[in-house]
Order: structure tokens, then C-alpha cells, then sequence
DNA sequence: CCTACCGATCGGTAGG
DNA sequence: CCTACCGATCGGTAGG
């Protein structure tokens, strides 16, 4: 009864990478049921259709969001130790697995009104709590008076989701150089986010502990 | 014998919108023939495969770009001004259409080596006059001296491309506002672009002209 | 630019 | 979870 739970979330598995890189109309069923060795008809019985596949597969994307996020909240007190732990966290949750940047953004592409409407259930609440550290940032005078706390966030999240779904193509061309200096260009281009996200947010720039 | 070539441009047209907003996979030549009116067989007149269809269409994408960015270039002299112009132009570029960039967001996706090929040659070039530019700006102590720019300017593509592709998902989720409303949020979310691009590049925050 | 056609593959079902 | 199967659609070709 173990092995059986063990197919659907190997199925799963494949299926999101398979989507994140080639894309739900570009991956097929067979190729699903090849990676995890099933037949196609097998897969359908677990997920009664692809539709049914893709949902199970953002769902269980966005559900280990739910996990991730509020730890890093509950585990850093003081906005700035905030600030910076949640940006690290989605940075390391994104680049450890770019695969999960690259399902999203294509859903967004695809779909953008069935991603709207589970980003305004499942996204929305913890990002109102964001936007309102944000402005008593700004009432304390620590954050820039003219900043637009809302579309701030926006374009943090673009930046974090665009750069790990796309940096893997940006680090081979912005310095085409060897394998072995591949790595500094990952470092260099997730430094450099921070530091355009500090510095859009802080009046002064001193660096985070 | 306008009108032939008329048949081959309105394809490029169709298939550009369709490639863009269902992608490669999701976008069957049957439609795209039928947007224009013209049987499928009529279509692979024009474009022998379907893969030479989207190279036509990315092709034609980054032509436009050849075509604008210098002109931006030109039209502005002084380093600050230069800035401001150039990224003023992107941003109409993509806000006019923000199939281009979903269109490009897609492409980097679905074929990051052939993309990051097509980058080498067309976008490098001028991708190094503004690097040298920013450094430039290092040197006389108006930009930050903490700045990458290379991976800077990665980000900054990033975030336009980002921004317009997403823009329309973003700009109704975040204010779940209505249709009347919908331009504000688009005019909050790029003014923020600029100002994050702005503030992340310069030590002293003066407006631009 | 059209009619007519093809082999392959698609998602999905029946039945066990 | 399997075998066997299906109608629809896919990209592409032949021939004019």
C-alpha cells in the first residue's frame, strides 16, 4: 500500500519537472508514465486527466510555499532581520530548484486568471502583512517615503522569479565563460539582487547583519 | 503581388499573438491559419515547418529592437539622460505589446540555448556599451560603487521583461480593483519600476528631467 | 495558394 | 495498476 503512494508522487514529481521545462502543452502523458516507468493508463487512473495532473502539480508547489514562509517569518523578530530572511529564504527556495520558478512563471503565461485566482487566496493574505512593515518602515523613517509599498513587492517577486527561471540563461551570456566560473555568475547575479532590492527599500544603506 | 506578401505578414502577425499568449506547443498551425484565412497547406507554403515559423517570428522580434535601442541611444547624449531614454523606450516597447515580452519570456523557456545563442550575437554588442557606460558613472562617483554592473543590468532586463509579461496578472491581484482602476495600477507598477531601477543605480536620488 | 491525404501521436475510455 | 482500443488532431506531403 506504500509502493502505490509512492507511484502517484514519483508521477508527480516527473510531471513538474517535465512541465516546468517543457511546458503543459509540450509535455505529454507517455513521457509522464515513461519517466516513473507506469504505463499512460496507469497515470490516468491517479490523475483522472492532464488538467487534474497540472493542478495537483501548483498545488503541491504553492503548499510547500505555505510551509516555507511563515517559518522564516515566526524566526526573524526586527523588520530589517525580516526583511532580509524572507528575500534569502525565497531566493534559496527558488534557486535550489529553479525548476519550481520556471512552473510558476509558465502558469502565470498560460493561465493567468486560474494563477490570479489562487494567488489572491493563497498569496494574498501574508503579503498584506509585508506591505504593512513596509509602511511603518516608512512612518520610522528607515524606508524611502516614496516608495509604492504594493507595486515595491510586485517587482520584488518578478525579480526573484524571473531571475531564477532565466538566470541560468543569463549567467552563460552576460560573461560566457567557462563551466567552472558558472557558479560566481550565479553568485554575482543573486548579490546583485539583494543589493538592488536593499537599496530601492532603505534610505541609508547599511548592510544587513 | 502585395497581397502574397501580405498573406506571409499577416501569418507572422497571428502567429507572433498565438506563440506569445499559448506558446509554441500550445498553438497548433490550424489555428494560426485560420486567424489569417488561409489553409494550413498555405501556410507551410510560407514557412516549410512549423519550426521555421518561430524562428521567423523571434527573428522578427529582435529586428524591431535593432531598430529602436539605437535610435534611443542617439536621440540621448548626456550619461543620466541616456539612462532615463533608454529605459523609457523599453518600457513602451513591452507596455505597447506585452506579447513581446511573453513572447521572449517563452522563447528563453522553452529554448534557452538557442536563446541565449540568438543574445550573443544581437544583444551583447550594445549590452557592453552600457556596462561601460555604468562604470564610467563609477569612476566620476555618481553611480554606486558597490554596483555589478553586468549582473545589474541582468536584473533590470529581467524586471522589464518580467514586469510586462506579468504586469496584467500582478496589476489585478494585488488591488483587486476594478476595470476603471486597471490603468492606475499599471502606471504604480512602472513608475516603481523606474524609481527601483533609478535608486539602485545612483548614490544621490535627483529626479530625472 | 488550394484539395486531398497520411502516419504518428494526442488525451482519454472500457474492462478487467 | 494493466491490455487493448478509439476518435481527434497533430505537423507535414503530393500534386496541381
Amino acid at each position: 500500500m506504500n509502493d502505490a503512494l509512492d507511484v502517484r508522487a514519483a508521477l508527480l514529481t516527473a510531471a513538474t519537472r517535465r512541465f516546468a521545462q517543457g511546458g503543459y502543452a509540450g509535455t505529454s502523458l507517455q513521457v509522464v508514465a515513461d519517466d516513473v516507468g507506469v504505463r499512460k493508463a496507469s497515470l490516468l487512473y491517479w490523475f483522472p486527466s492532464k488538467a487534474d495532473l497540472r493542478e495537483a502539480v501548483i498545488d503541491a508547489q504553492l503548499d510547500r510555499w505555505k510551509d516555507t514562509l511563515p517559518a522564516a517569518l515566526a524566526a526573524a523578530t526586527t523588520g530589517r532581520d525580516r526583511f532580509a530572511r524572507i528575500l534569502q529564504v525565497a531566493l534559496e527556495f527558488f534557486d535550489e530548484d529553479p525548476d519550481r520558478a520556471r512552473l510558476l512563471l509558465r502558469e502565470c503565461l498560460d493561465r493567468p486568471d486560474a494563477m490570479r485566482a489562487r494567488l489572491l487566496t493563497r498569496v494574498a493574505p501574508w503579503m498584506g502583512l509585508v506591505t504593512e512593515a513596509i509602511r511603518q518602515g516608512q512612518r520610522e523613517g528607515r524606508v524611502r517615503p516614496d516608495l509604492d509599498p504594493e507595486a515595491w513587492l510586485v517587482q520584488v517577486v518578478v525579480l526573484v522569479l524571473g531571475s531564477a527561471a532565466l538566470g541560468d540563461v543569463a549567467d552563460r551570456t552576460v560573461l560566457h565563460h567557462s563551466a567552472a566560473q558558472h557558479q560566481d555568475a550565479a553568485d554575482r547575479r543573486l548579490r546583485e539582487l539583494v543589493r538592488v532590492a536593499r537599496s530601492s527599500l532603505y534610505l541609508d544603506d547599511a548592510p544587513e547583519g
